[in-house]
DNA sequence: CCCGTACGCTTGGTATGCCAATCACTTCGC
DNA sequence: GCGAAGTGATTGGCATACCAAGCGTACGGG
C-alpha cells in the first residue's frame, strides 16, 4: 500500500493525449478553449497533466475533438480496456450481481427479483 | 414550517441510481464509504444529487457496487449508452447463466428462480 | 523598427469536491 | 426508562477544479 513516492511527472496518460488528438485536429488551446467552452489556461494545465478534469469537461473535450468518452475515459484510469463482455464475465460470480446489472428488469421488478433469490438461496448456516 | 420546495426533486438517476444500487446490495451508507474509501458525508450529498463525484470516486462506487463503470457513466449523463441490444442480449445471458451456475440453489429453486426472473423480464412486446 | 496578432503558460481568485465531526432519529438489550 | 449502536443528514473547513486577466515569446506586414 505504500503511495508511490514519485516526484516524477509521467502524465503521458490522459494529457498527453488530449494534447496529441488537439494537435492532430489542428486547434490552438485557444480554439479548443472556444469549442469546449473551458478556459485555455485550464486546457494548458489538464494537458500537462497537473489536474484532472471534471466529467464535464472530459465530456466537452472528447465532444469537440471527434473523440469517444469511452477512449478519453480509458485514458484517466477509468475503464481500462475492461467492456461489457468482461463485466459480464465478473458477473457470472454472483447472481446477485447479474440481476442487479440486467437492463431488461425495470426497479420494481429487480427488487423483487431479488427477494425471491434471497429466500430461495441455501441460507449459510 | 411544511415548507417543501419540491422541484428539487430531480436528481437526475445517477444518484438516485447509486442509492438504489447500494440498498440493493444491502449496504448501509458507512459500509459503503468503508468500501469505497470516500465519506458516508459525501455519499450522502452525491445519492441526493447535491454534488457531482469526480471520476475517483464514481469509479470507487462502481467497483465497490459490483456495477460496470460505464453503466454509471451513462447514468452520469457522460456516454449515452448506446449499446442496447448488445448489452441486453449480453446480459439476458448472463442472468440466466449466473442462476444456473449458483451454486447455493438446488435445481427446485433454480428452475423455480427461472420462471419468475422470465415473468419478470421485460420482453419485447 | 513597431505594431498587431497568434501562441502557450502563469497567477490570483471563486466555485465546488470531499472529509471529520456531529446531529436527530430508531432500535435494540438491560 | 436509559444507554449503546445503528441509520441518514448537516455543517465547517481544507483541497482542488476552473476561469479572467495578464505575461513572454514568435511571427508577420506596414
Amino acid at each position: 500500500m505504500a503511495e508511490e513516492p514519485e516526484s516524477d511527472r509521467q502524465q503521458t496518460g490522459l494529457g498527453g493525449y488530449i494534447r496529441l488528438q488537439r494537435q492532430l485536429a489542428d486547434l490552438s488551446l485557444r480554439q479548443l478553449a472556444d469549442l469546449t467552452k473551458v478556459s485555455n489556461a485550464y486546457l494548458s494545465q489538464v494537458e500537462r497533466g497537473l489536474h484532472q478534469p471534471s466529467l464535464r469537461v472530459l465530456r466537452s473535450i472528447a465532444d469537440a475533438l471527434n473523440l469517444s468518452a469511452d477512449t478519453l475515459l480509458a485514458k484517466a484510469g477509468m475503464t481500462s480496456g475492461r467492456t461489457g463482455r468482461d463485466a459480464a464475465a465478473e458477473a457470472e460470480y454472483t447472481t446477485e450481481a447479474a440481476i442487479r446489472n440486467d437492463p431488461e428488469l425495470g426497479p420494481e421488478e429487480r427488487e423483487t427479483l431479488l427477494r425471491v433469490y434471497r429466500s430461495l438461496r441455501r441460507s449459510p448456516r
